[in-house]
DNA sequence: GATGAATGTTGACGCCGTAAACTTGATAGT
DNA sequence: ACTATCAAGTTTACGGCGTCAACATTCATC
């Protein structure tokens, strides 16, 4: 259960992404066109980012004509929600591999994990920069995140499902072993997204995308060991 | 000495971006119509972000023809480069007006000076969401970015001049007055930078951009606060 | 005052997103 | 089995975009 999520409206939803086609197109009825279709504008954002998501480019890789698109979506913006949900999908597997990793309760073992979630996330965004970019395009839906809790709220169920249960947990953790202040715990996930979501977008977008490996390594220990640092003090 | 640049090539240079032509249109030809469609182009980007720079667009508000922004950029790209070279400028400024607030040389004065400026880095992603968004858009030239200093190395001298002086100033004083071990100096700025970019991203265009002003203040003091944190612990 | 370089205009091309009208083919009811 | 129906494709068309080539106007300068 790592699959689709098959957007909304009409979906028949069935393929895992990947290779989606019951049937490869067997004449004019293709048979599977919105996961298709989907798949395309995942290759093109892959490609060439967000603005490369082009409903006729995807159309055309698909073997079908442009307008053929809008009998499975409302139009670009949708299927490029599409691409933006399968983004964050794969983010957050990146994030979970990496932390899974790391077994253990021990105070250091946690901290280790937490730092693995975010070496995994600059790993995917320097792996599929296309697709992280596009994870993180404005768009239309998607808005809900906070929810009040205690003083600073956590994010909403809606995001936190898909993406950040994991950090939530590994800094509950943190605390259960001893190693943050639980006064301290609300709004922590807050700090440490930000900073690695900061830290991938400078590398990906931003003015730290021409450096080499090493010092790429080098960097995200640096970053995220200072925010772990912040969380942890007394 | 806070106005133009006046981007690349062939330009006059001249305008305070502000009002900028020298005369308003005088029939054929316009006067100052690079600055002009700059302008123009500006305005768009704050109303909608980076995909609203439109080159058509930014004419037909100057009241010319589409094709005359030919004769002044080589295209689109470089029309949108001198936006987003506006939008770096404008965020330095209002992270400048925040550290200009706080005086002194003491340990405190000197934490709260940083803090400052990352207030001041997230008040301009709020104020002016479309202008960030555009400044920090992949594009063409703007690479050369880091440039090796012992460990880490510092941001390079032309993305620093611009930009980031201010910050890693103020990270040196922190060193002089104590709060942080200056071993631990070299990087910091990355840390610091990473985390309120981080934070601006998501509140903008991110799943935070629904928060209430109370929230998003009480978010930014703890984001801010546990970076400086991080950075100044022994 | 003629002339050439700058500057602006028109028209055209191919790409984009999208709407309307038409075609195809699978399927359900008789 | 025949046919009506309807979902899933197609073609055609529109306006907007970036850009190119060719033409027009004005400014400066000799």
């Amino acid at each position: 259960m790592e699959a689709n999520t098959s957007a909304a409206g009409s979906g028949t939803g069935e393929g895992g992404r990947g290779r989606s086609a019951r049937q490869g197109k067997r004449g004019y009825h293709h048979g599977d066109l919105r996961n298709a279709l989907i798949d395309a504008a995942i290759e093109l954002a892959g490609e060439g980012g967000p603005d490369a998501v082009v409903l006729r480019a995807a159309a055309r890789r698909v073997g079908v004509s442009a307008t053929a698109a809008y009998r499975h979506f409302e139009g670009q913006a949708e299927l490029f929600h599409a691409v933006k949900e399968y983004g964050q999908q794969r983010l957050v597997e990146c994030m979970e591999a990496g932390g899974r990793e790391i077994h253990g309760d021990g105070p250091e073992a946690v901290k280790e994990r937490v730092m693995a979630l975010g070496r995994g996330y600059i790993r995917f965004a320097l792996e599929e920069p296309g697709l992280f970019r596009a994870a993180f395009c404005p768009s239309f839906p998607d808005p809900i995140p906070i929810t009040e809790d205690g003083g600073l709220g956590r994010i909403a169920e809606q995001w936190r499902a898909r993406s950040f249960d994991m950090l939530i947990e590994t800094l509950d953790e943190l605390v259960a072993a001893g190693m943050m202040p639980p006064e301290r715990r609300p709004g922590a996930e807050l700090s440490a997204w930000a900073t690695v979501h900061g830290l991938a977008m400078l590398l990906v977008d931003g003015p730290l995308d021409t450096l080499t490996p090493e010092q790429v390594h080098c960097i995200t220990e640096r970053v995220i060991g200072d925010i772990l640092t912040g969380l942890t003090a007394p």
